[in-house]
DNA sequence: GCATTTTTGTGACATACATCACACGATTTT
DNA sequence: AAAATCGTGTGATGTATGTCACAAAAATGC
């Protein structure tokens, strides 16, 4: 269950869906720009949360498992567009929930209201902490918060450290860290380098999260923020 | 008033309020990482909020006047510490509001909790796009998205341009942007040999928003999230 | 009005980072 | 098994932008 709803408040959003979707691999739910009336709970399978640039580069925010809340961004907008792509991983299934019916929902039921306020603001500290590691730390502060917001999300515990059990290129971190992909490259090199890291097949081993962390003055942050989710 | 909240539940934060607070020119209302259990809404004078990098720099997200509701972000958090700092940039007052009382209050009256949610989505949708401006269309982006939000929240229509009514230094610019004090400064001068903008004194007149919006892909964004408020 | 401080302007240089080019190994397809 | 594709590694080079140093102009204080 996601860290951001209560069961009986998953439960409430399910009983709002009024219908289910599936989604194949590679495909977008949505796009950024477009028009829809919907957002979406995940109940299987993986989505990417996106953002492309004018020159056609994309910046990746979010990835986003089961209970996900996506496409929620728009509830409430004056002009019913997303801001964001979301962009199947993998043959994926959501529910379907229209916009007009949860803000009804909102006004009959305040208990509801608060919780999903909650997620919401949640949600923005989240962001806000993503677009800090990019925008104050740079390139590099960037592709380490990746790697931190990995471990917590997909990082299993081994004797040797932390294995980030996700298949990822360096083009993904890339796109995760706005940089290009020599650049994750180069800087993973020097990592492993300094034993920070280390790779198994193409999955990396983190042995010192705690360095990643105090480049990027991580230490304060509950890690129920950083995360990828 | 504001755009966020309508007159009736302005009123209503009002009635909320335990206490008015005046902060002197140049001091924190609050800083980032301290605990609290307060928000606040602007009576008079201006608060520019801001986020301090490792080594120094000064990161700022809003310039806020009155009625801008500040400091709201730590509502629902577990820990109960500003993301921000709130720095009073002339002698101002403003409410002083709990967080318990809020969320009280967001409880017992769900049409107040759905004006508040949609005040934090457009809050957060407001924040996206200066996020998008500065991590996709890097340091030029951050200065032009800085210059098109000012002339909507403080530009005033002469025949000349749009004069940006607000004392900013090149220093405040480079502040807003992430940037230099002297890519500003060289930037500026860029924009005015190619007749985008003059200057009047110390101020800025913008002679072609325009060019600046297509530099950024702004088309699309409705003018009430591109402000600096 | 003079002195001090703040703001702006600009050259020289260093650095971070993107881009291009290409090689190589691994994986997948035919 | 051969061919094609994909992911990775790495040097060379260009560009954007930060930093330093210092001067001129403007604003402010006394």
């Amino acid at each position: 269950m996601s860290q951001f709803i209560s069961k009986k408040n998953f439960e409430q959003l399910k009983k709002l869906a009024y219908k289910t979707l599936k989604v194949k691999k590679g495909m977008f739910l949505f796009q950024e720009g477009q028009m829809g009336q919907n957002f979406f709970v995940v109940l299987s399978g993986k989505f990417q949360i996106s953002k492309f640039s004018g020159d056609g580069k994309e910046l990746c925010l979010r990835l986003c498992g089961p209970s996900a809340v996506i496409g929620e961004l728009m509830i409430f907008s004056d002009n019913g567009r997303y801001l964001f792509n979301g962009r199947a991983l993998e043959d994926s299934e959501v529910l379907v929930i229209k916009n007009e019916d949860i803000e009804k929902e909102l006004l009959a039921n305040s208990e509801f209201a608060v919780e999903f306020l909650k997620m919401m603001t949640d949600h923005f500290r989240k962001q806000h902490t993503k677009f800090r590691d990019l925008v104050l730390y740079g390139k590099k502060g960037a592709l380490y918060s990746t790697l931190i917001r990995m471990a917590n999300s997909y990082g299993i515990q081994t004797k040797d450290g932390i294995l980030l059990d996700v298949p990822v290129t360096h083009q993904d971190l890339a796109n995760f860290s706005s940089t290009s992909r020599e650049s994750v490259n180069r800087e993973l090199n020097t990592l492993k380098s300094k034993g920070i890291i280390s790779f198994k097949g193409r999955k990396i081993i983190i042995h010192s999260l705690d360095y990643l962390k105090k480049q990027i003055n991580c230490e304060g942050c509950p890690s129920s923020y950083c995360n990828i989710e």
